[in-house]
DNA sequence: TTTGCATGGTTGTATAATACAACTATATTT
DNA sequence: AAATATAGTTGTATTATACAACCATGCAAA
């Protein structure tokens, strides 16, 4: 009886499981630096882009449950990082920015993953960095599409 | 005030927040196959590519902690999946195999996963596939070599 | 050979992440 | 005005997971 999947699905199958190893770090409950975890250094990171955010955007940033995004969002805001207002134009919506302190914590942050990832970058062969980023970000963009029809990965709105 | 990081770091950052929304199938609660989690195939899959495997063995490909790696090999246990035996060479150990039963839900949960997998792939220009999937082969390899000397990210043993 | 340390594994306990359902309040559509 | 949809929160339950303590066996050094 044949058990084994062929060559390029164990090909895949390796790199689902690499990329489950290395992403352990990111939904780690452990802080990895200045008291925020990777989740919510996502958070802050994306308010600081985009200035200001609203929490239903998040949900898909994060991909999780809204209720869970509320859940990753409080700490932030009583540890006094974020600051929530109603938005203008929803009364229903509530708008994040970044508070003083937030942008002090999310740059020292940066910092200290700024070192992290410098080590990885000196990891990857120079010249051909630029291919590298751009594959997998194809490579990522490619399983976002595939997933919304299966339920083993369908996106959370 | 910088609050941003530098675009190369906010290139890296973009990745890493993509594969974090990408590999939550990974480390979903529910199964997505025949009653079996993500986690649980990789154990699958692992066995059934080695013959058998020794629970020590396992913590490095799921990147957990030991008692995590008993906790996940137990209900295949009980389900029949997996049958577990003393190692000859090390009385301590124990050496994981497939049962009849466990062959026959890895082939049915590979081939739930062949579906996704060839969505995936339908999904990247077949040309330049093989460039793809060794530029991220690197790019895990970089994470875990920087990851061994950084808290945030460093691996489990 | 005995004593002490290392290793493979399990169990107790606690916590974090997370989903789902039910709910409130506001918007939008009919 | 009524029905439906959307933004967000809270109650509740479950899963994943770590850490520490433990048992048993193996190995090395005294």
């Amino acid at each position: 009886m044949q058990t084994r999947m062929n060559n390029q699905n164990t090909e895949l199958m390796e790199i689902f499981v690499g990329m489950s190893q290395v992403t352990r770090c990111c939904r780690q409950d452990v802080a990895f630096c200045e008291g925020v975890t990777f989740h919510q250094f996502m958070i802050l990171d994306a308010i600081a882009i985009k200035k200001e955010m609203q929490i239903s955007e998040l949900h898909k940033l994060l991909a999780v449950e809204k209720s869970t995004t509320t859940r990753l969002v409080n700490p932030l805001i009583q540890k006094g990082l974020l600051k929530r207002e109603k938005a203008q134009h929803d009364s229903r919506a509530a708008t994040l920015i970044l508070t003083a302190d937030g942008k002090k914590i999310h740059q020292k942050v940066s910092l200290c993953l700024a070192g992290f990832f410098q080590k990885v970058t000196q990891n990857i062969p120079q010249d051909k960095k630029p291919q590298i980023l751009e594959a997998i970000r194809i490579f990522i963009g490619a399983i976002k599409n595939s997933a919304a029809d299966y339920s083993c990965c369908k996106s959370r709105v």
